[in-house]
DNA sequence: TTAATTTAGATGTTGTTACAATAAATGTAA
DNA sequence: TTACATTTATTGTAACAACATCTAAATTAA
């Protein structure tokens, strides 16, 4: 059951063009699965992303703008998230010292813990996920790659 | 400039898990880039996937339910969808005869036109797009297939 | 130093999505 | 035929995204 049954497409341009809606379909399709998984801990993707990011600094502080940086999804509002994170006391928002106009986020230790759990009941549905070995996985990350160049 | 160096995150837990990021970033970068060729002709993503469907069809009609069937962003409202659409004069909608609750939707030939050119506009566009032979095209296509299997 | 420019982040507005609730038509079973 | 369930599509509402605008701070140039 490829790409072509599921949206009752028979004919595509080229194999490129269909390589593109495969991507949002793919996307839209991993989406739907993970999203319950979230909602279950009263988080959205993009939530769960900003805190990802948050912990890969961790210790560190991250600004606004580092967040911005490494979303997946550059269009969703940063600032707005960490309104949300933080009104959940996932993360703590301070006034850089060095540059009054910048913002330190940090994750908070429940914001941790979240994430341990999420994490690993994201790990297990990553397992079930897949008919991919790992060397297809790294063949498919070298396309998407060479794709974007 | 692979997936690790876009996101600045070094490690991953594995190919699987870096190649759903990758999925996701991919299709954010997508988005990003055709968005703006969609805009100048008045038509949101959804939008233009509905009117391509509808063309698909043409000249039969498609009810709601086969849109959403066939949308790839399963999560958009098909109905109110097609009410920006009628709006624009780009489709037409009539009670299905056969059954009353069912909707007939069709595309107009002002939705053809427009089709048209969007897909022109679009052809030129994947060509200058990518990197990827026909042939790697494909392995990518047959990779995510199987990923969602 | 002052004035203009740039940068960081927050906020306002508009439109869209997500999800639940509804209404109307059809199907089913007593 | 009536009652109840199911299907089809629309609508209401709250949250969210997209995009422009705004404020404050920092940087640059005169």
């Amino acid at each position: 059951m490829g790409i072509s049954e599921d949206i009752k497409q028979e004919k595509f341009k080229n194999e490129l063009n269909k390589a593109i809606i495969n991507i949002v379909y793919t996307n839209s399709w991993l989406n739907t699965r993970q999203a319950g998984l979230f909602k279950d801990y009263g988080l959205t993707m993009p939530q769960y992303n900003v805190l990802r990011i948050l912990r890969g600094q961790h210790p560190k502080p991250a600004t606004v703008n580092l967040l911005i940086d490494r979303m997946l999804d550059k269009s969703s509002n940063a600032s707005r998230i960490v309104d949300k994170l933080e009104a959940k006391n996932l993360v703590i928002r301070k006034q850089c010292s060095n540059d009054r106009r910048a913002v330190d986020v940090l994750i908070s230790d429940a914001g941790l813990e979240l994430l341990k759990k999420i994490d690993s009941k994201l790990d297990k549905w990553e397992q079930d996920l897949c008919g991919l070995s790992e060397e297809e996985c790294a063949q498919l990350n070298h396309l998407l790659d060479k794709l974007r160049t």
